[in-house]
RNA sequence: ACGCCCGUAGCUCAGCCGGAUAGAGCAACAGCCUUCUAAGCUGUGGGUCAGGCGUUCGAAUCGCCUCGGGCGUGCCA
């Protein structure tokens, strides 16, 4: 068991006997951020006073009085009323052959029996990814690797809009580009793609069809063209998101979701829930959550965008998920309540989708922000910035920050500073373990850590101890950042005391033995929590 | 106009289910390589937590208002 939960069994027992009767999870323990105020603290007697009505400090006092366990070295109160505890070494130190035992299963929640799917990046198949995308890939897939860690069954989805008005710009577009390469002029409406790497995909069916499809007529080649250029856009978004180490688990298609009687079934399904007006159907959204009525049948009889969704949506309820994430970027979030009242209207709560939304993220160049435009063409690729910087610290960098802040991403900045990226000191950190792990082989490890407890060795073991704790917490949060903090501190914990302390010393093999295996616990946890934002721990640098 | 997000050190951001002197990295300054990797360590400076009012024993954190920035309010996706 962790410190904190073991401290809170403590503190509830003794406050019983105090007159106090309180849940254990309503009783607040953090770590101290000064040594001063011993290991642990709980800000319960403040809380809790007045409902007895006592003085904080009094009640603290008769807790603290009614305090007795053999894990706890010393208990005093501070302050307005804190009670502060502080451990014996032996507790402390414990962690470490808890964390060398279960290696990577450290941290690891319990089953919580609870099927979470977790959609990301989902770009339309019409160019290249840009940076937003890499910022919801990095996200996505951290956030769907907490969530196993936490105990959570995890199923990752890629949602492709094959269909539609985007994909048939797209297919123009890569006619016109075609047709360009025979000499034509080259027509672009506004809603066509711009990108130039439309030229070299219209080069490939030029190589593979001469000009066949020349003098065709549009509407008889343009299927072709649109297919032609998903499959090629799909297929490189596939490579970039896979050299990127994010991997899915289900690549679901709108094309499919249209096929059969779907839509036509589902449409009946939500005639209740509908009227015409100008001759589109809209789906009566705002008796539920949104502010304003949807439009789910153009005047035209073309579907718009949110009919698929809906019925995209339902598919992914009906295969049995008790929670689905949907990873957006920020401008969606008109998206949100839109959707949660389509699951509504099909008895399903609100809450059975959650949208995590990421902000935009704003470009600069040489000073200057680049606009990004899939339709200009114009915007820096996930492809360019990932070549440049590296997987690893393109990743740690997209995830150091919350989601819900907007992130000012200098591209120049991002190359020169690519050495100095935080994930290089997290991932010395480790790589400094394991060099003094291989210098000390001779040396017996003891896993009983029992030379250790100064104040520096004291503090590695607390944050190490806070492991799983900070697993629950990000993962109820889906915050990766928390994971960067954690890692952050960790490393610095450890080159502090690497630049302290002489390590291994052989006049003092059994001190070097517990010192070893709080480095090996270290590397350990620094290598796991790495892993959850898709990082790499190299054994050298 | 309305809705959502944001405003914390020179810069980029943590902290936000209220708690003890507001943190980190970068940048700046001063030190540390004959001993475990200097991609490192030690130390210093730097703040009206956008502003105001309120709730509270206690507010960066909660509520209301104002100001500033971003996004959204398509028969686009």
């Amino acid at each position: 068991m962790q410190n904190e939960e073991r401290i809170r069994g403590i503190i509830q027992k003794a406050a019983a006997k105090a007159g106090l009767e309180v849940g254990v999870q309503a009783i607040e323990v953090e770590n101290t951020r000064d040594p001063k105020f011993g290991d642990y603290s709980t800000n319960l007697a403040m809380k809790n006073a007045k409902k007895l009505g006592k003085k904080p400090i009094d009640l603290a006092n008769s807790i603290i009085g009614a305090i007795d366990d053999p894990l706890v070295e010393k208990v005093e109160c501070a302050g307005p009323g804190f009670i502060n505890l502080t451990l014996k070494k032996e507790s402390l130190a414990s962690v470490v052959k808890k964390i060398l035992e279960q290696g990577s299963a450290y941290g690891k929640g319990n089953d919580k029996h609870f099927k979470i799917n977790v959609e990301f990046v989902s770009a339309n198949p019409t160019g290249d990814l840009h940076l937003g995308h890499t910022r919801g890939a990095a996200l996505g897939d951290a956030i769907s690797n907490i969530y196993e860690k936490a105990g959570y069954e995890v199923t990752r989805e890629y949602y492709v809009n094959d269909c539609g008005n985007q994909v048939h710009h797209l297919g123009l577009s890569l006619l016109a580009r075609y047709k360009e390469l025979f000499g034509e002029p080259l027509e672009l409406g506004d809603d066509d793609y711009h990108g130039v790497d439309l030229i070299e995909i219209a080069k490939k069916i030029k190589e593979e069809k001469g000009d066949s499809l020349l003098h065709e007529k549009t509407e008889d080649v343009l299927p072709y063209f649109i297919r032609y250029g998903i499959d090629t856009e799909l297929a490189k978004i596939k490579k970039d998101l896979g050299d990127f180490r994010v991997r899915y688990d289900v690549f679901s298609y709108e094309s499919d979701i249209r096929k059969g009687d779907a839509i036509p079934k589902l449409l009946e399904e939500l005639k209740p829930h509908t009227y015409v007006l100008d001759g589109a159907v809209y789906l009566k959204t705002s008796d539920y959550l949104d502010d304003k009525d949807r439009p789910i049948v153009k005047s035209d009889g073309n579907f718009t965008y949110f009919l698929p969704d809906i019925c995209y949506h339902y598919d992914k309820m009906a295969r049995g998920f008790d929670l689905l994430v949907d990873v957006l970027g920020a401008d969606h979030h008109g998206y949100i309540n839109r959707m949660k009242s389509a699951l509504m209207m099909r008895g399903y709560k609100p809450e059975s989708l959650e949208v995590e939304l990421v902000q935009i993220v704003k470009t600069f160049q040489n000073g200057v922000e680049v606009k990004m435009s899939k339709r200009t063409g114009k915007a820096i690729t996930h492809r360019e910035l990932v070549a440049e910087v590296g997987v690893d610290a393109v990743r740690y960098f997209f995830v150091e920050r919350a989601a819900s802040s907007h992130l000012d991403f200098d591209y120049d900045l991002a190359k020169s500073q690519s050495k100095d990226n935080p994930v290089y000191y997290a991932q010395y950190a480790y790589a400094r373990t394991c060099s003094l792990l291989g210098l000390g082989r001779d040396i017996a490890i003891d896993p009983e850590g029992k030379g250790l407890g100064s104040e520096d060795e004291k503090a590695i073991l607390k944050h190490l101890a806070d492991y799983p704790s900070m697993i629950e917490g990000a993962a109820k949060g889906r915050a990766p950042h928390r994971v960067a903090a954690y890692i952050q501190k960790l490393a610095a914990l450890v080159h502090a005391y690497y630049g302290l302390t002489r390590i291994i010393d052989r006049e003092n093999p059994n001190l070097t033995g517990s010192r070893l295996a709080l480095m090996k616990a270290c590397g350990l946890v620094l290598k796991d929590a790495l892993g959850l934002l898709g990082v790499e721990a190299p054994e050298k640098m």
